[in-house]
RNA sequence: GCGGGGGUCGCCUAGCCUGGUCAACGGCGUAAGGCUCAGAACCUUAUCUCUUAGGAGUUCGUGGGUUCAAAUCCCACCUCCCGCACCA
């Protein structure tokens, strides 16, 4: 029988939707409030994106059957860059982006000439991903939604942000940015060509004087000034006399223009051509005395400031250029000092001789300052030294210190002295703007920071994060590593979508920062959904009242013109659904969203409100494949729902790993999924319930481990270990099954429909929250009227745990796994076969031994020797073999096995496998006989029943 | 470099916290058989090596160690992946 998916999804997604079902309001009942974060919509979501959804749906749908009053909702985020990015891309007829809309998302045409507008971009994929949603069956409460540019959101956010000022947690600095000077704007990664991100590294200038003029050095490495020997110019390069900031600075212009950047007042008066510097002096700075200036080839103007300062001992380049400067001594007759200079080491690094410059260049066999190699020696040499170096006697006051620390107070130190400045610059300049100009650093002054570096604030978001709930376990230490290196943040830009800053409208606030606490959001959305409220009522006071139940209600209800009652109303209902109790989310956003939501909600609300749990998942594979679009392998959700149908992809998803792995997505697994589901889907008509059947020994038996499966699958489901519990409902249901009917037809028995419905209901129940739609239909093949989704999860009763069956049948599972098993090796065809069952001696020895182990007493020889003192067992010295097999037996079995088969104490085994000459006959058709080691008239040509054990009978198979 | 997570029987994955349940779940793949006009699907069985009696041997990145007992605990090493910021 082939099903048809997507009617079928579509009947029940209508009943869903005609019920209300996944409306919640606040009631009498306990509540769930399970959130995810939210998607920003700029494609279609894919597999990959689904995953952590299907993670929150199947969570809220299982805490509904538990009976909680459970709140899922959804929300859109469109504050941030890319789509802008996007929409200028579109604007300026960006082939492959059109492409990628057009092929890949298929994008109506008409819907692309719309996208210039970069709401409509957002508008379009909401409603893409929405749909989507909708169709994967999510239990989301839809009344809800908004989007994070909604007016009354942006009041939120406001209310937000003036709440952070008031604690001091927003800060006032400045910050530097990549920028494009002719769209006079911040750049990211979507605003270049070829999508460079553009990075840049923090220089230090230091000012070398001579004659009332500043010649200014751009390093990274400061600490090294101790071993500065003379300073190299490019003698064919045209300089810059410069005003900055009341200094005279000769200094390439290109520097001049990157200067300006840097809020430097900058103001050209006269050129000199760089030989005319070669030859003077320049005092150092924090050293008592003087340097020359000497030429340079590997000088370039375009870096840093045309002029840099030489410490042969640990840069490549300065070694190099000095012994070519060295070389053609003769053709610098009035530089004769050249010929003293001599490298000035500093640092002493493991692995590296006195001039660790000398060795690389050996190393790396260059033989001249124009050697590209030059750049890679540098890089090993700077890798090195800052890692492994300590500084050497010759370097004062920071002398034995390390590289790495004496680096960053050495720079304080000469800031401090007004020898030094800051530089930017580029790492891979040049970077280009899409408008086709050069990038530049620019220093934003008045940036706006959120403060995590608040002391207080990082103090109490740690002991938090070790109180709350984190699933997985492994995860909690990673957010406590993440609130340790968290610093100031950036919450404001100049460009994007998003919310004004309220005290600074020229700002817009970033979209990480107005994200953290918009859960509080989802009680506002419905009434502003339902127009009861609107931006021209919710000012601070109102959400003061509502959040932090503070203010006066009739004060707050005049001031915002809304009812009382209605104030009122909404207040309950936060207060009712708060806090969240579950926050699922990929592990991607554990470094920054997870962890922010931390912070601001301890912030902003009161201890009651703190968030209860995180649930972090692993990501999605594509056949093994990492998911990327020059794979081509993304496979949008909805495309994929329309070809599997969304249960099966929901399966899929969640049964190929525990939460934090990542798991792999392929279309074989999803086809036996969907295989599986049909296959199931059959069967729920073929069962009808009844009642008052004689309960034989497979029927306990199945009744007994439909108990243990419930109460395996409960526990699995609440630690969140979806892939176990699904395990247990799609596969160990399915073998005890197969079980169960092998054993009802080999009885011809016709009676059991009844244990079977009951099985099969439990088991569509259980399978409800994973698998929505076609649970739905299988509950109601199954004859249930209402609605599986709306049914109980199924309550294990200890009590209906019939040890004795499940002894029982595992014996005769074994029996028969044996019986299997030396046909096998002998390659005999059967004619009849004998069980012999161990004789009572044996049975007793083999309690005593069995509890003696679950008290921790393993060691054989003690064992022997507590049996032979005893009379009943002291038959044991004629079967030396007996306790160790029987040790083993016992060992290489669970715990469970054992408390249970301790707790049966015997089993009258003789009578059980008698019931194993049904399958012997039909299987075989051969007959089965059952005897007592003990019985003396025992049929037993070949001696075997003394090798009979207590859950381990002999065999002779003829 | 810092921080985090891995390396398991063809592939993907579970087990590791809390040592004996482990030759190690399950899925996929492969092979044989059943069903079928045939195929798909489904079901059964097998899938480290050896074995004419239910057994034995060798395995869980590598090398050591602890223990009656190690995939699991400890130490060292090799190796792969991810994050390191103003970007969602």
């Amino acid at each position: 029988m082939t099903v048809d998916w997507t009617s079928l999804e579509e009947k029940w997604r209508q009943r869903w939707h005609a019920e209300k079902q996944f409306e919640s309001d606040p009631s009498t009942k306990k509540k769930f409030f399970v959130t995810v974060a939210y998607p920003y919509p700029n494609s279609p979501q894919h597999i990959g994106h689904g995953r952590t959804y299907t993670l929150a749906d199947v969570h809220a749908r299982f805490m509904r059957m538990m009976g909680y009053n459970v709140l899922f909702p959804m929300g859109f985020h469109y504050t941030g860059t890319p789509i802008l990015g996007m929409a200028r891309r579109v604007q300026e007829n960006d082939k492959e982006l059109i492409e990628t809309f057009h092929t890949l998302y298929r994008v109506p045409e008409e819907k692309i000439r719309e996208f210039i507008e970069p709401v409509k971009i957002a508008d379009y994929f909401h409603q893409e991903i929405k749909t989507g949603m909708i169709e994967m069956g999510y239990s989301i409460d839809w009344r809800r939604e908004f989007t994070t540019i909604d007016p009354v959101y942006s009041k939120f956010i406001e209310w937000q942000f003036r709440k952070l000022k008031e604690k001091n947690l927003v800060i006032q600095g400045t910050h530097p940015v990549g920028w494009c000077p002719k769209d006079q704007n911040p750049v990211s990664q979507h605003d270049t060509l070829g999508d460079v991100e553009p990075s840049f590294a923090e220089y230090i200038i230091i000012k070398f004087r001579y004659d009332g003029y500043v010649l200014p050095t751009a390093t990274l490495r400061p600490e090294t000034i101790f071993g500065v020997t003379n300073l190299w110019i490019n003698p064919d390069v045209t300089y810059e006399i410069v005003k900055v900031d009341n200094e005279s600075w000769i200094i390439s212009s290109e520097c001049a223009t990157k200067l300006e950047f840097l809020n430097k007042k900058i103001v050209r008066i006269s050129k000199i051509i760089g030989r005319d510097l070669v030859g003077k002096k320049a005092k150092v700075p924090e050293r008592d005395d003087e340097i020359f200036v000497l030429p340079a080839t590997f000088v370039k103007s375009e870096n840093g400031t045309g002029i840099v300062m030489s410490v042969p001992a640990h840069a490549p380049f300065d070694y190099q250029a000095l012994e070519d400067l060295k070389k053609n001594a003769s053709q610098h007759p009035n530089l004769p000092v050249i010929t003293d200079i001599k490298p000035v080491s500093i640092i002493e690094t493991e692995g590296y001789g006195e001039i660790p410059a000398q060795d690389v260049i050996r190393i790396f066999q260059i033989d001249n300052q124009n050697n590209p190699k030059l750049e890679e020696a540098t890089k090993e040499i700077y890798s090195k030294e800052f890692y492994g170096g300590k500084l050497k006697h010759n370097t004062g006051r920071f002398a034995k210190k390390t590289v790495s620390e004496a680096k960053e107070e050495i720079k304080k130190w000469i800031l401090a002295s007004g020898n030094a400045d800051i530089l930017y610059e580029l790492n891979e300049a040049p970077v280009r703007c899409r408008c086709g100009a050069e990038c530049v650093v620019k220093l934003l002054a008045n940036q706006w920071f959120l403060n995590y570096s608040d002391r207080e604030w990082k103090q109490k978001a740690h002991s938090w994060i070790n109180e709350m709930k984190i699933l997985p376990e492994e995860i909690r230490n990673e957010f406590n590593n993440v609130v340790d290196w968290l610093r100031e943040r950036a919450c404001a830009r100049q460009h994007g979508l998003g919310t004004k800053l309220p005290w600074d409208k020229n700002w817009i606030i970033e979209s990480l920062s107005d994200s953290v606490i918009y859960m509080a959001y989802y009680i506002i959305a419905k009434y502003v959904n339902s127009k009861e409220i609107s931006s021209d009522n919710t000012c601070d006071s109102f959400f003061d009242y509502v959040f932090l139940t503070e203010g006066d209600l009739k004060k707050v209800s005049s001031d915002c013109k809304i009812k009382p009652e209605v104030v009122e109303k909404i207040k309950d209902e936060f207060q009712y659904f708060y806090p969240v109790n579950a926050r699922h989310s990929g592990r991607d956003l554990v470094p920054n969203h997870l962890t922010f939501f931390i912070f601001n909600h301890l912030a902003i609300f009161p201890r009651k409100c703190w968030p209860e749990e995180i649930v972090v998942n692993g990501s999605v594979m594509m056949d093994g494949k990492k998911m990327s679009k020059s794979m081509g392998n993304i496979i949008p959700l909805r495309d994929a729902i329309s070809v599997h149908g969304a249960d099966s992809i929901r399966l899929a998803i969640l049964i190929s790993a525990e939460l934090l792995q990542d798991a792999d997505f392929n279309q074989e697994a999803v086809r036996g999924i969907k295989n599986k589901l049909e296959t199931m889907l059959d069967e729920c008509t073929k069962y009808r319930p009844s009642k008052n059947i004689d309960l034989q020994q497979e029927d306990r038996w199945l009744q007994s481990r439909l108990q243990q499966l419930i109460a395996k699958t409960t526990y699995s489901m609440q630690k969140m270990r979806l892939r176990e519990a699904l395990h247990y409902v799609l596969y160990e249901f399915e073998s005890d099954l197969q079980w169960y009917l092998k054993r009802v037809e080999t009885k011809s028995r016709t009676d059991f429909s009844g244990i079977l419905h009951e099985n099969l209901s439990a088991r569509v129940a259980m399978m409800s929250p994973f698998a929505p739609y076609v649970s739905e239909e299988m509950w109601s093949r199954l004859g249930n009227p209402s609605l599986v989704s709306k049914s109980e999860w199924p309550i294990p009763v200890e009590r209906k745990i019939d040890f004795q069956s499940i002894q029982s049948e595992n014996l005769l599972k074994l029996t028969l796994g044996d019986i299997k098993n030396i046909i096998k090796v002998t390659k005999i065809s059967p004619k009849k076969i004998t069980i012999y069952t161990a004789s009572p001696w044996k049975v007793k020895a083999y309690q005593k031994v069995l509890s003696q182990i679950i008290d921790g007493q393993v060691n054989i020889g003690e064992l022997i020797k507590s049996l032979i003192t005893d009379k009943d067992t002291e038959e044991i010295k004629r079967y030396p073999d007996f306790v160790k097999k029987t040790v083993n037996d016992i060992l290489s079995e669970s715990r469970e096995e054992r408390e249970s088969k301790n707790k049966v104490e015997l089993i009258d085994e003789e009578k059980v496998l008698s019931e194993l000459h049904f399958i012997i006959q039909s299987e075989f058709g051969i007959p089965l006989r059952v005897f007592s080691e003990s019985d003396t008239n025992k049929y037993d040509p070949k001696n075997k029943a003394r090798a009979a054990r207590p859950y381990k009978p002999a065999i002779l198979i003829e």
